[in-house]
RNA sequence: GGCGCCAUAGUGCAACGGUUAGCACGGCAGUCUUUCAAGCUGCAGAUCCGGGUUCGAUUCCCGGUGGCGCUACCA
C-alpha cells in the first residue's frame, strides 16, 4: 500500500527568507501530508546559481522551524542533481521530443520586441527546430552553444483537473516550444520540477496560483515521458490591502519578521491556515491538531486573499491570552531575554511572582514583544514616563501633595495586599475630597510609566512595598520637570 | 495585446437551487470600570453588471466589466 502513500513537497528558492505567501503553500502541504498520513518533502530551488548561497538556505529552513513546519525527507537540493536533469534531457531528445537551439537570448529578445510591436503574439517561432539533421550535427560537432527546447504539440490542447481550480485547457498554439536546459547546462524550472516530482514520486503537487498557466508545459513533459502526472492543486495568492501581490512595499513579508515582532507561531499558523481555507463551517480558532484533522483541499478557496495584520494580530492575542502558560512562558522568556530583562530567578525562586505578572499582563497584550516595551516596569526598575500619560493623568498641579501623603499613607500599610492597599490609597483621596481615579491614574504613572497599565491595586500588590514606595517618591521628586516637559 | 484563473460587507470565510444571506476581524455606540484589554449588548455594512435556464438563483450557463496570474536561457 506504499505505492500510494501521498507525497508532497515544498519547493522554495533559497531567497533568504521565507515569504508568507511560500509560508502559507508549506503549511498546506504540511497540512495535507499530516492529513493524509503522507510524507512532507523539503527541496530547494537553487538552480539560479548566482542567487543562492547556503546562509540564503538556512534563513528558509529557520522560517519552517519556526512555523512548526517539520519536514521528513529533505531537503533536497537542485543543484546536487544536475546529472538527473540531464538524463531526462536526453531521453526527450532521443526520443525526439527535444531539439538543441542555437538561438542566442539577445536575438530572442529582440525577435519578441519585434513581434510585439507588429502586433504578433510574441512566441518563439521554432526555427531551430526546422534545422536540417546535417546542420545540426554539424553546429553541435563545432561545439557551438546551444539551450534545449521541448516539442510542443502544433495542434490540440492540454487539459487537467486541478483540485483547486478544476479543469483547466490550454490550447498548445498558446505554448511556445519552452526551454529545457539554458545553454549553461542548467535545468530551467520546468525541467527541473518534473524531474524531480518523478524522482521523487511525488504525488501532489500544491502550489501557488502562479504556476497554473505553466502546468500544461510540465503536463507535457509528463506525456512526452509516458509517465503519469501527479494531482495539481494550485492554491490562490495572497494579496497585500491594495490587492497587488505581497510584496516589501506591504510591510513585512518574511515569516522571520513576524517571529521578531512577537507572533506565536500557533497564532500564525492558524491566521495562515484560514487565508484560502476553511474548515467549513464558521470556526475560527484551530489549533493545530484540529487544523491537521480538518484540512482539506476540496475547501480552499479559488479567489485570492488579502493579508489582513489586523486579524492576525487578533489571532495573537487570543492565543496569548488563552493558551496553558506552559506553553507561552518559554516565548515570553525568549522575548524577555532578548530585551535584556530577564533574570534567572523568573524560572527559580521567582517564579510563582513571574507567573502572577504574566498572568496579570497576558489579557491585554498583543504581541510579545509588548512584554519588553508597554510592560517593561514590571521587569525592570528603569522605565521611561510615557509623555502622553504624563500629559494625560499628571495635570493637577496637586498631585505632587497628593501623592506625598498616598507614601505616607502606603507606608504605614501593614498588611501589603490588594485591599489594604485599595483602602490606603482611596483614603487619600476622601480626605482631601477628590476622586479616587485622579490618584489612581497618577500613582499608575508614576509605578509602570504608562497610562494603561493592569488593575492599579492588583498591579502594587505585585510590584511590592519595596518597588512601590521609591517609585513613588522618584515621581514625586521629578513631579516638576515631567510636567513642564509635557507642556 | 494574447491566454488562464477568480469575483458574497472594508478584510478573511459560511451558505454547494428555496435562509430575514451566517460567522469572525475591523468600525461605531452602549455596558462594566481606576486606565486598558477581555466580556456582554446593539448599530452600520455584501451577493460586480447584463442576459438566459428554472416555479425559484449568491449558487447553473453565456456575455461584459474588474482584479490577479502567465506570456524568460526566473522560479
Amino acid at each position: 500500500m506504499t505505492e500510494n502513500k501521498v507525497r508532497v513537497r515544498f519547493a522554495p528558492s533559497p531567497t533568504g527568507f521565507l515569504h508568507v505567501g511560500g509560508a502559507r503553500t508549506a503549511l498546506f502541504n504540511w497540512l495535507f501530508a499530516r492529513n493524509q498520513g503522507g510524507v512532507f518533502i523539503l527541496r530547494i530551488e537553487d538552480t539560479d546559481a548566482d542567487r543562492s548561497r547556503p546562509e540564503l538556505v538556512e534563513a528558509v529552513l529557520n522560517g519552517l522551524r519556526w512555523l512548526g513546519l517539520d519536514w521528513d525527507e529533505g531537503p533536497y537540493f537542485q543543484s546536487q542533481r544536475l546529472e538527473s536533469y540531464h538524463a531526462l534531457a536526453e531521453r526527450l531528445r532521443a526520443a525526439g521530443h527535444a531539439y538543441p537551439c542555437f538561438c542566442t537570448p539577445e536575438e530572442l529578445k529582440q525577435r519578441r520586441e519585434q513581434a510585439q510591436k507588429a502586433g504578433r503574439p510574441p512566441k518563439y517561432d521554432g526555427r531551430c527546430r526546422r534545422l536540417a539533421t546535417e546542420e545540426v550535427a554539424a553546429r553541435l560537432e563545432r561545439g557551438e552553444r546551444h539551450a534545449l527546447r521541448f516539442v510542443v504539440p502544433e495542434e490540440g490542447r492540454t487539459a487537467f483537473d486541478d483540485l483547486v481550480a478544476g479543469r483547466v485547457e490550454v490550447a498548445h498554439e498558446e505554448i511556445e516550444d519552452f526551454v529545457l536546459l539554458r545553454s549553461d547546462g542548467q535545468p530551467t524550472y520546468h525541467l527541473g520540477v518534473v524531474a524531480d516530482d518523478l524522482d521523487m514520486r511525488i504525488t501532489h503537487v500544491i502550489r501557488g496560483a502562479d504556476h497554473l498557466s505553466n502546468t500544461p508545459k510540465q503536463i507535457l513533459i509528463y506525456q512526452a515521458l509516458d509517465r503519469p502526472a501527479p494531482t495539481f492543486a494550485h492554491v490562490p495568492l495572497i494579496l497585500g490591502a491594495d490587492r497587488t501581490r505581497l510584496s516589501k512595499r506591504h510591510g513585512a513579508t518574511s515569516v522571520t519578521a513576524y517571529a521578531e515582532e512577537g507572533f506565536l507561531p500557533e497564532a500564525f499558523r492558524n491566521f495562515l491556515a484560514l487565508l484560502g481555507w476553511s474548515p467549513g463551517d464558521d470556526s475560527q480558532l484551530l489549533r493545530t491538531e484540529e487544523l491537521t484533522r480538518r484540512f482539506s483541499l476540496q475547501q480552499v478557496s479559488r479567489s485570492n486573499a488579502v493579508f489582513d495584520r489586523q486579524k492576525l494580530e487578533w489571532f495573537n492575542a487570543e492565543y496569548l491570552r488563552s493558551e496553558p502558560l506552559e506553553k507561552i512562558l518559554p516565548d515570553i522568556e525568549k522575548e524577555l531575554r532578548r530585551a535584556g530583562l530577564w533574570r534567572d530567578g523568573f524560572a527559580a525562586e521567582e517564579r510563582e511572582w513571574f507567573v502572577a505578572a504574566v498572568e496579570l499582563l497576558r489579557p491585554r497584550v498583543r504581541l510579545l514583544r509588548d512584554f519588553s516595551t508597554w510592560a517593561r516596569a514590571f521587569f525592570a526598575d528603569e522605565f521611561d514616563y510615557d509623555p502622553a500619560a504624563v500629559k494625560k493623568f499628571l495635570k493637577d498641579d496637586r498631585l505632587a501633595g497628593f501623592l506625598s501623603e498616598e507614601l505616607q499613607a502606603l507606608e504605614k500599610v501593614s498588611d501589603w495586599s490588594h485591599d489594604e492597599i485599595e483602602k490606603a490609597v482611596r483614603g487619600v483621596a476622601e480626605k482631601n475630597g477628590v476622586k479616587a481615579g485622579l490618584l489612581i491614574n497618577a500613582t499608575r504613572v508614576a509605578l509602570t510609566g504608562q497610562a494603561v497599565a493592569p488593575p492599579l491595586f492588583n498591579t502594587m500588590e505585585l510590584l511590592g512595598r519595596g518597588r512601590v514606595l521609591p517609585r513613588l517618591a522618584r515621581l514625586i521628586e521629578r513631579f516638576a520637570d515631567l510636567t513642564a516637559a509635557s507642556r
